[in-house]
DNA sequence: GTCATGTAGTTGCAAATGCAACTACCTCTT
DNA sequence: AAGAGGTAGTTGCATTTGCAACTACATGAC
């Protein structure tokens, strides 16, 4: 036990090593180019996926994996630098809409290639796709199984 | 654009998904065992793996990728809780060495299970070994070209 | 109706983080 | 041997986070 080398903890240890470099240095990026924190991108990218691009405090929480203060406080600055609304909801008075603004897409056009080029020169370029698509449906699994339990 | 269906832009959100999600079931098991945050064992462990179990402040950092400062104030908090002390070094007077103590280790004996047992019932039960091969070698190579950059 | 219980979202406060100075020391050049 | 420039680590300060209350509304039982 002083030593593991069972294969999928070392996987989750190098995981979590690639997820704290990239961040880094992608936030590194978004501040060089004068643009808001990754945090914002995640926020507004999901607004702009869903139908209409709305969606309940909740839900946005659930789905950028943040908890709901944070989530309001992120919500905040968001919408006061007015790229997102709340807009009270029609059938339950407890909470809101985020919608996301004409200037929150623009915003998210803006960083996108930034956070992009990121992804690729750290990440994408180092990794086949076959590696990729392993990846991307072996977290999904882990994920959604997480989430159900 | 609108849509990103790049398979390794999509493993990279999956993989950003599933460290969130994960972390936050990470440190809510060991706060729940009573025990300090994850930060804490990261420390403890990459010492405990170091030849005489001791460190340079800044190849600690290197390794656990975290900022020199945050380092600075972790390292405080692990002194004050005994868990590690600071030693001169002998030829170089700007600098330390972090030295796991003997609660040092015994702490991170304790933590491990916990930590453990949540890897295990979200993360590895739901893959398999080949894909745990797949991702530790996919992903330390984007690690070490990062850092070689 | 009304009471108990649950959910949505916010807020206060303490703790952690990130960034930019800052001190102290080392190394190389001349 | 002296100065320039680099590295090690810490600190101050503003921002962000995490947790536990807290308000407001919804839902179901009776």
């Amino acid at each position: 036990m002083t030593r593991d080398t069972d294969p999928k903890s070392h996987a989750w240890a190098v995981l979590s090593t690639a997820h704290a470099t990239l961040i880094e240095r992608i936030e590194a990026a978004l501040t060089e180019a004068k643009l808001p924190p990754l945090g914002w991108h995640d926020v507004l990218w999901e607004l702009e996926k869903a139908e209409g691009g709305k969606l309940r405090m909740h839900e946005l929480a659930r789905r950028i994996v943040l908890s709901r203060s944070n989530l309001t406080r992120l919500a905040d600055r968001l919408e006061h630098a007015r790229l997102i609304v709340r807009e009270d909801t029609p059938h339950d008075r407890r909470g809101y809409h985020c919608v996301i603004t004409r200037a929150g897409l623009a915003m998210r056009r803006k960083m996108w290639p930034v956070y992009k080029a990121e992804i690729e020169r750290l990440f994408s370029k180092h990794i086949t796709v076959q590696e990729a698509r392993t990846i991307g449906e072996a977290l999904a699994r882990a994920v959604k199984a997480a989430r159900e339990e």
